[in-house]
DNA sequence: TTGACGATAGTCT
DNA sequence: GACTATCGTCAAC
C-alpha cells in the first residue's frame, strides 16, 4: 500500500521526530517525464535555536524565507557553487525547523539515476550523499519551495519500518562551524545500510 | 559593489 | 589524505 505522507506528517513541533520517522520513508520524483524513487537512509534535522541553521537565531532572508513558511515544502540551496541540497520543510509557519535528507536507496527508475549521475556501473556511489541524490533523482534549484503533496516531488510511506538498534544517532556532517551545536546527535541513520553516506 | 564562505563530491597523490 | 571546482548568498564596504 502506497501512502503519500500528508501536511500533517510535516506541520508537527518536533522535527527530530520527523527526521528519525522519515528513514524508510520513500521519496519519489516524477521530473522530466521521468520516474525515480528511493528509501530515506539517512536524515539530518536543524533548527533556528542552533548555529548551525541557515535560519539561527530566526534570520530571515530571501533565501530563508521558504524555512519560515508552512510546514511540507522542499528547500532547496547550492552548496559549494556546485551542489543542491534538498530538505523538507516541517512546523508550523514562522518556527524554522528543516531536515536534510543526506541518502537513500534507490527503488524505482535506477538506470535513469545513473545516467543522471553519469555512472555506467551500479554502486553505492549512486545516491550516498546530499549532493549526490538530489543529481540521482533529478532535483534542481528551481524545485526550491515547491510542495512535497503534489505530483513532483513528494513522499510515501510503503511500509517499511525501523525502530530502535536499526536507528543510527550521531553528531551532523560538516557543521565545525557551528561551535557547540557542531555536537549535537541530530543526524539519524539506518545501521549497516551501505547507502548511508560515508 | 565586493569579497568571504560554505549542511559536498570527485580527483589526484 | 589533500586539494579544489564553482556560484549563490549575505553582510560589509
Amino acid at each position: 500500500m502506497d501512502i503519500k505522507l500528508a501536511t500533517a506528517f510535516y506541520d508537527r513541533t518536533d522535527v527530530l521526530t520527523i527526521a528519525s520517522e522519515l528513514l524508510g520513508k520513500v521519496i519519489v520524483t516524477q521530473i522530466d517525464g521521468e520516474r525515480t524513487a528511493g528509501m530515506i537512509v539517512e536524515t539530518e534535522a536543524y533548527s533556528y535555536h542552533e548555529k548551525a541553521s541557515h535560519a539561527y537565531n530566526n534570520r530571515r532572508t530571501a533565501r530563508t524565507e521558504v524555512i519560515f513558511g508552512e510546514a511540507g515544502r522542499a528547500y532547496v540551496y547550492l552548496c559549494y557553487g556546485i551542489h543542491k541540497l534538498l530538505n523538507f520543510v516541517t512546523n508550523k509557519q514562522e518556527v524554522a525547523e528543516v531536515v536534510l535528507i543526506r541518502a537513500i536507496e534507490p527503488i524505482e527508475g535506477t538506470s535513469i539515476m545513473m545516467r543522471r549521475r553519469g555512472l555506467k556501473k551500479e554502486n553505492h556511489q549512486l545516491t550516498s550523499g546530499p549532493g549526490k541524490l538530489t543529481k540521482a533523482l533529478g532535483i534542481d534549484m528551481m524545485h526550491n519551495t515547491i510542495s512535497l503533496i503534489g505530483d513532483v516531488i513528494w513522499v510515501e510511506d510503503r511500509g517499511f519500518s525501523f525502530t530502535g538498534e536499526q536507528v543510527m544517532q550521531t553528531p551532523r556532517i560538516g557543521v565545525d562551524y557551528a561551535e557547540e551545536d557542531a555536537s549535537l546527535p541530530w543526524r539519524f541513520s539506518l545501521a549497516n545500510n551501505p547507502w548511508v553516506s560515508k
